[in-house]
DNA sequence: TTTTGAAACTAACAAGTGTTAGTTATCTTG
DNA sequence: CAAGATAACTAACACTTGTTAGTTTCAAAA
């Protein structure tokens, strides 16, 4: 596995790594280059700005769950398994771009306009998806009737600490995970 | 409100507004100085380093949490009722620290030793605190039977995703987010 | 074998980094 | 009012930042 990796995607990787690790301020090009083993202004023949990189590693990962949202959603007519399906789907992406996600989820403040402004667009859109579901879910009655808003972003921080979940633990596979977190949004923590 | 703030104290203030908008290693001594209406030099009169700051931000706000869960912990007695009253005990301190509490959560990674080793160290045993009472109400059989790392983990990151709502939202008070949050995490989100 | 294009290199720039030294102004206290 | 402390100032240092210019290396195409 792994084998016969371009320059390029090395240097995604690595800064995908690094922008984990210690921010895409923190991080130097002379840092990302030194550890993807090539001289700083090399960097420029792949990517056109350190932006463009962060760029690049932000909307990549944008496409990727709103893809396994689509074809996810479509798989299911009650709510709840509506909701549970993209929970795991959601968590699919996450594990499967384990440093790529935290850059998506933490880092994309550094872009720089007009990048800034598509992405807020393309989260928003995104977030409205899950908020559809439950706002439809409520109405049928699947669902309590609750702040729609507010669920919303409690389940999509709960998504988002699959990283150090998986990162810190005993062996924790991704169904697991999402079916504990799932089971925990719908069902509840009380006995 | 807000009147006779020192110099210090308006330093404090607008580092924990710049590290929360940019981020700590994108926020410069020169920026936060002319925030504050001073030179760069100055800040120096009141802390000894950019990092003194951070760690004074960081380790005033772990003081905060701390002292706020073991005044709560102590009023209730089934765990149910106990985690309910610590979630409320967080948000509130979460809601009278909007700014300073978003640097303590995302920003103390640029703490540099020994201050991050003993960060470090709190935050674990915060966390610890938490999955005391989950693992302890799991087995009075007041909690269902699950990973109490994991029901740990999506907890912390539901809370502190108290931020974004309170910033973003239709005038949700502080006692309604602790509410919705608590019964969400304890009765779930099905009907 | 020569040509070409990609991708590496070195050198350097202008701007910005946290911070120190030394000095002056301002406020508090005796 | 004089003395001392506090907190502001300017100037500067050593280093790092993202990036560009110009050059060389090297493998594939002609």
């Amino acid at each position: 596995m792994a084998v016969a990796q371009t320059t390029k995607e090395k240097v995604k990787k690595t800064a995908q790594k690094l922008f984990r690790e210690r921010g895409y301020a923190a991080v130097g090009m002379r840092e990302l280059a030194k550890e993807v083993g090539i001289q700083a202004p090399s960097l420029y023949n792949h990517y056109k700005s350190k932006d463009d990189l962060l760029r690049e590693i932000c909307f990549d990962m944008a496409q990727q769950f709103f893809a396994a949202f689509d074809k996810a959603v479509v798989t299911e007519e009650k709510f709840q398994r509506k909701l549970k399906v993209v929970i795991k789907a959601h968590i699919g992406v996450i594990v499967s771009n384990l440093e790529a996600s935290e850059v998506f989820f933490n880092e994309w403040v550094f872009l720089e306009q007009p990048n800034l402004g598509k992405f807020k667009k393309l989260r928003f859109e995104y977030e409205m998806k899950f908020r559809d579901i439950i706002d439809k879910g409520i109405k049928k009655d699947d669902f309590k009737k609750m702040n729609s808003k507010l669920i919303a972003f409690a389940i999509f921080s709960a998504l988002n600490a699959t990283y150090d979940l998986y990162n810190s633990n005993e062996n924790l596979t991704q169904e697991e995970i999402a079916n504990d977190i799932s089971d925990l949004l719908l069902k509840g923590l009380k006995s």
